[in-house]
RNA sequence: GGGGUGGUAGCUCAACUGGUUAGAGCUUUGCACUGUCACUGCAAAGGUUGCGGGUUCGAGUCCCGUCCACCCCGCCA
């Protein structure tokens, strides 16, 4: 007999249906059990009793929660029953036992000692089980999935970067070195470089969604050595703007794909209200916002860039000011951003870049590229970038190549910001941080 | 990398100024229960107090070192 999923259980009643999961939770009363059964569908109640089939009885009696079964039974209909209908087992096979107690908590609505982060890393494949987490999962791939219709639809073509490469890539962010056969080599920070060549090579538009490395012993809920970033870059634009619009509709498009499939659960098992935003995000330039902040007390160490309470602050200003969650600041000094990004010819201070903020945090950058050749090798010397590891990538302009620009955006960050967690190690399926190498923990000892 | 807090049972935590046998809830195990649904009731099991050293008659508690986690900062997406 073929699979029912638990969510279809309802236009099934009065048939006898098979499913297969997990033991959720079993409530023996004596002479009759009460099973819960769980599948990445839903939660269903199912009952034996002692006076019906006394082998399957047995069976039920014994089991261990959180192993896998294999049901053959009834749907009916069961006033008593929330839902309205529960399955009477006819059979019953253990496809696999669970050892017991479980080393942590699976999550659930009423949890009250919900087990620490680490540990729950430690065992994630049994932290993902919680209804929470995998409707997290299958959030984060329906926003990457919207993304890439939205993409596509915009005569994007997707391109797969190389993540191991034979020189550190762009600004002075640490890389992974590799061992490269008899050379070194090193993992990409950024597919950048490479969204680029495809501007060269006239894809007019691409996007790349992948991993990236980071070697920084950033100990923070919005840091990952490896995560997966979600790029763009486009040809033929006018402004940076043009960059800033398109990344608006492509959120707005995603926001509204979830909201559809998924706002309903995501209120009911997270509290959060997924808002579509209308109409244009607001921009505002890093000086405008250092006076908001001001005006507002708030202390600033630095005029070129916002330390994460500012984040938080600007957010919460300019939310108030529009009713937007998200906010678009420019005109960051170029000195502070990366070379490759054009430069304001009205004030050449200015790059013609901007960051995206969504909720108090920092979760893209974009800009203008700068397309010709010469101001590109001028903005390298005046960071004293060894030309030499430039030079691949100087090529790319040498046969001429359409202005552009693009942005990149972390989707771990995206996902924990949706959702409303406490940190990307969370809406990460195995998250990779300095001391942490998936399930392998205290990397230093093992060196 | 800098600053702060912490590490005690499978999980979440308590243990006052250093003082008898380190406690509780949940989980687990056993028994009872034919309509439970966060089942209930009774009973039991469960500990090298992160690791290494030191002070003391005596250390979960104080000191030094070390590892790890969490929060904040730096770096960024």
């Amino acid at each position: 007999m073929e699979r029912t999923y638990i969510s279809e259980l309802k236009t099934n009643i009065g048939k006898t249906v098979r499913v297969r999961g997990r033991v959720d939770t079993i409530r023996d009363q004596g002479k009759i059990v009460f099973m819960v059964l769980r599948d990445i569908s839903g939660k269903v109640q199912t009952v034996s009793w002692s006076g019906g089939n006394i082998e399957v009885f047995n069976i039920v009696k014994a089991l261990i929660p959180e192993s896998v079964v294999d049901i053959t039974g009834l749907v009916k209909e069961a006033k008593q029953v929330a839902s309205g209908y529960e399955i009477e087992i006819q059979e019953i096979k253990i496809d696999s036992v669970s050892k017991t107690p479980l080393p942590i908590v699976i999550e659930q609505p009423y949890s009250k000692n919900i087990s620490n982060l680490d540990k729950r890393l430690d065992y994630r494949w049994v932290d993902l089980r919680s209804q929470r987490n995998s409707l997290m999962m299958m959030v984060g791939t329906e926003i990457l999935n919207r993304f890439r219709e939205y993409f596509i639809d915009n005569h994007f073509v997707e391109i797969q970067g190389p993540r191991i490469i034979s020189a550190a890539s762009e600004s002075g962010a640490s890389v992974f070195e590799v061992k490269y056969f008899d050379r070194k080599a090193y993992l990409a920070q950024s597919p950048q470089f490479h969204k680029q060549m495809g501007i060269a090579a006239d894809l007019d538009r691409v996007f790349n969604i992948g991993p990236v490395f980071r070697a920084e012993k950033s100990f923070t809920t919005r840091h990952l050595t490896e995560y997966t970033s979600l790029d763009i870059e486009m040809g033929y634009i006018d402004s940076f703007k043009d960059v800033c619009r398109f990344e608006q509709e492509a959120i707005k498009y995603v926001l509204k794909g979830i909201k559809e499939k998924y706002g309903d659960a995501i209120k009911t098992v997270f509290g959060v209200e997924v808002k579509v935003p209308e109409g244009d995000f607001p921009y505002i330039s890093v000086k405008e916002a250092k006076e908001k902040l001001s005006k507002e007390g708030i202390p600033s160490k630095d005029t070129g860039d916002f330390s994460p309470e500012e984040e938080r602050a600007i957010s919460d200003i300019m939310e108030k000011e529009t009713g937007c969650e998200f906010v678009f600041i420019h005109d960051y000094p170029h000195k502070r951003r990366a070379f490759y990004h054009m430069k304001d010819s009205n004030n050449p201070e200015f790059a013609l870049g901007f960051d995206l903020f969504w909720k108090g945090l920092e979760i893209t950058t974009g800009a203008q590229r700068e397309h010709r050749l010469e101001h590109l090798i001028e903005s390298a010397k005046e960071r004293a970038i060894p030309e030499e590891s430039l030079k691949e990538y100087f090529e790319y302009f040498e046969y001429g190549c359409p202005p552009h620009g693009g942005f990149a955006l972390g989707t771990e960050r995206f996902l924990m910001k949706l959702l409303d967690f406490g940190s990307v190690l969370e809406t990460t399926y195995l998250p990779n941080t300095p001391n942490r190498l998936g399930k392998l923990i205290n990397v230093k000892k093992t060196k």
